[in-house]
DNA sequence: GCTGAAATCGCCTAACG
DNA sequence: CGTTAGGCGATTTCAGC
């Protein structure tokens, strides 16, 4: 299983940075119960490995003018793999698209938008996403209020799991 | 407009610390062009002002042994707003449910969902989310893979806006 | 009001046990 | 992993624009 290369301590600094990637060093190392210096190789370590890809200050983008935010299924033609690429690249190209993730099934993708309003999102619809390659069809939905939006990793679940087959 | 109450400085450092949440706050300074005292003022500022959320390190969740991510497109049988904000706060309950957004059209709720593992995630599909009151009808897809997973607002497209209204 | 400069305090981060 | 210790960043204070 992955993960299982890490300690309790390793677990609980990911908690932990998830919850407050700003926390002090220290303050991180008296919460997970050791001294700083160790604390912060294994920090720096969790960073190699790849564990902790970043670090981002988690911005309101409605208080900043982003007011609409669409999800929107997409339907391409040809799921070649060189279509498919192509059509993810596209995507990286667009800067309303956050997220672009390949789907099974009917659905090819799936992208979250965000766009000052609404008449600027239809205008990167018709003008940029249905003009693009390859594309058959896009399902567009509005999202009418946000009700959750956690970071990352449910830790709980993860530690429910190694927990039982220890 | 929303966002402009904001000058260029402040919307700088929004940017440079949606990139890297962790940078100090010297460097942030020096970055945006200001010294250091009236640099952290203004991301205090931001903070209190809920343009800041919070900083959460990006954990690799599939090398965390989160090896799964699914969207749940879920309808419901009744639509009255006490249904609804009944099911938003069972998704709340749910950790393998990361986001929940109500949507407008035939879907009700999208929910982003991790689980180590297929079958742990068939068995809170078929055991807590098909069970939930109210569902009427949940189509699940499996993301093959991600394309683009960018942190919450295109500044680029911001400043645009603001100097184009300039 | 704002910024910047100086000084203090606390943290980061080596080196070593 | 802990302790020590030196250097750097964070944060307050105060002066200037």
């Amino acid at each position: 299983m992955a993960g299982a290369k890490l300690d309790p301590i390793d677990r609980h600094i990911l908690a932990e940075l998830q919850a407050d990637g700003r926390m002090t060093n220290v303050e991180l190392a008296k919460r997970v119960g050791i001294s700083a210096p160790p604390c912060l190789r294994r920090v720096r370590t969790l960073e190699e490995q790849g564990y902790i890809r970043g670090y981002h200050a988690e911005i309101d983008s409605r208080e900043l003018g982003f007011e609409v935010q669409v999800f929107a299924m997409v339907r391409l033609n040809s799921q070649a793999e060189s279509d498919l690429t192509a059509f993810e690249e596209r995507c990286r190209s667009w800067p309303l698209v956050r997220e672009c993730h390949m789907l099974n099934g009917e659905i090819d993708f799936i992208l979250k938008c965000v766009a000052p309003d609404l008449s600027s999102f239809q205008s990167f619809l018709t003008g940029e996403l249905l003009k693009a390659a390859n594309v058959a069809n896009v399902k567009t939905s509005l999202v009418i209020r946000g009700s959750k939006d956690e970071p990352g990793v449910p830790f709980e679940v993860l530690e429910e799991r190694i927990a039982r087959q220890a």
